[in-house]
DNA sequence: ATACAATACCTCGGAGTACGAGGTATCGAT
DNA sequence: ATCGATACCTCGTACTCCGAGGTATTGTAT
């Protein structure tokens, strides 16, 4: 059962993240994640080894960038969305708003 | 790019089967595929393998069960919905419904 | 003072999913 | 007779999620 809800959440986070950075700015891991959790009512709950994770992919592919906050005490990796980041986001908020609309249509959900 | 839509995609092939099943009865694995690309206006374009694996796992998991058609010329394999997979997918459905309330609300979707 | 929860970072391995490539066979139309 | 559509399948690759495990700091309650 969670197995197929777990691959339907997949994804989702990358879409997350990204949104979040555009949106809230420069951001960290441990914050993304309960960002996450907040912005989508608990309905998304990542891992930390999720996000994580999510975070090390998007910034070897170019779409975030990184840096170790200076005169924090805590340390902390900083995360922000780069220019091609953007663009993807985009191009990815389209498609995910195209999926979501096939599916209230399917599911009868909304209005 | 691709690759985040992919698994964004993820795991709404088994929940467009389960429904098509419930919905509109006894199917088979290449028309289940053309249905899945009508049902959701070609948002999703699930892939011969991917939906003959997805139907191999539901009926591992006791969610669908199938039979090899008599009288038929070319050879089909035919799935129905197991009462067991109708009690996962009622609990499917509700959980997609949220997330998918999550996104609408989140991207400002719809409405 | 000290114990503990929360914050914050990370790796590894197992389980699961999508799908392209490749293979086989039948049916209907040109 | 040939070809495209229909119909089935397996295999390997790439990818994602996340539990388990590890480390260290900060703030709070006792």
């Amino acid at each position: 059962m969670s197995r197929f809800l777990r691959s339907i959440r997949a994804g989702l986070y990358t879409l997350m993240i990204l949104n979040i950075l555009d949106r809230e700015g420069v951001s960290y891991g441990y914050r993304l994640m309960v960002r996450i959790r907040e912005a989508s009512g608990w309905t998304l709950n990542p891992s930390e080894s999720t996000v994580y994770e999510t975070l090390k992919n998007l910034e070897e592919q170019g779409l975030v960038r990184s840096f170790w906050g200076e005169g924090v005490k805590h340390p902390r990796k900083f995360y922000e969305i780069t220019d091609e980041g953007r663009k993807v986001l985009s191009q990815l908020n389209r498609e995910v708003r195209s999926i979501v609309g096939a599916l209230q249509r399917f599911l009868g959900v909304g209005c």
